[in-house]
DNA sequence: ACCCTCCTGTCA
DNA sequence: TGACAGGAGGGT
């Protein structure tokens, strides 16, 4: 479920609630989570959390001061809460899979889906996503250009890959497509020049407009505190399929591409 | 570019 | 009952 900005928004809560506090230890709930590495974590201290891709990273150090890097990705339905030991878990902890129990609270991560992915490692590139960060300096218009390259893929699709750029998922695809002014079946290495200048702008525009609402809750998404995110009401082709573009109020389409929706409006996008 | 799979829940 | 769901990896 969640993208880039909802993963944002989550890594800059827990970096205010959790950096510096000991890992006491940790309850895994679902045994589909187990794995040997995670006995690592034990009595190391968080040094930072931050965001890469869609994981929640949180860098720590051991008792030797030696580096260790716990990724949680959360892939269609997982939540981090952090849960103070003051605070009971409640309705929105129905689904726990697994607990970081730290020394004031505990992170849980709750997932109906069952799909969310614990990783654990001495490396930080094993938790790095290979595509380019697109809010970082080094996503520049020229770097965008090489990356669509030749390719015939459909757009909409290209911005899914997170081996070209780390983050995009299918609700901000569709966004950024409509900011753009793209229709999301062209070929992605078929933009002109002032294309590629507006999908550059809108991938940047659209995900920083997201974080500064703390992300889309389309449905189920919860950030840190158990909150929605603000950005739902300003989302202007997800989900809005048969209503009126805001823009000219044609008719917005869904079409299926890959299996997944997307939506789009076919006067507004060529 | 298509299909299916991993899961479970919700909605028409 | 069937379609669909913020993800991703696998196979044709």
């Amino acid at each position: 479920m969640p993208e880039l900005p909802e993963v944002e928004t989550i890594a800059r809560q827990l970096e205010l609630l959790v950096a510096g506090h000991r890992v006491r230890r940790l309850e895994i709930v679902d045994p589909k989570l187990a794995s040997p590495a995670l006995k690592l974590l034990r009595n190391c201290r968080i040094s930072q959390v931050m965001r890469l891709g869609k994981q929640v990273v949180f860098e720590l150090s051991d008792l030797k001061g030696r580096r260790l890097w716990l990724a949680v990705h959360l892939r269609m339905s997982g939540r981090l809460l952090w849960v103070p030991d003051t605070l009971k878990e409640g309705a929105e902890h129905r689904y726990v899979r697994a607990r970081i129990v730290l020394e004031r609270g505990a992170l849980v991560l709750d997932d109906p889906r069952r799909f969310a992915v614990l990783t654990v490692s001495r490396a930080v590139s094993d938790v790095t996503p290979p595509g380019v960060e697109p809010l970082r300096t080094e996503f520049t218009l020229r770097r965008l250009a090489e990356l669509l390259g030749e390719t015939r893929q459909p757009l909409k699709l290209w911005l899914l890959r997170q081996d070209r750029l780390a983050g995009i998922g299918n609700i901000y695809a569709s966004e950024i497509l409509f900011a753009a002014r793209i229709h999301p079946r062209r070929p992605a290495g078929s933009l002109s020049a002032e294309e590629t200048t507006r999908l550059q702008r809108a991938i940047r525009h659209v995900l920083r407009q997201a974080i500064a609402h703390c992300g889309t809750t389309f449905s189920e998404f919860l950030d840190a505190r158990g909150r929605e995110g603000g950005f739902g009401r300003f989302l202007k082709v997800y989900g809005r399929g048969g209503q009126p573009c805001l823009s000219c109020g044609a008719a917005i389409e869904r079409e299926v591409q890959g299996q997944r929706s997307t939506y789009f409006c076919p006067h507004c996008q060529r």
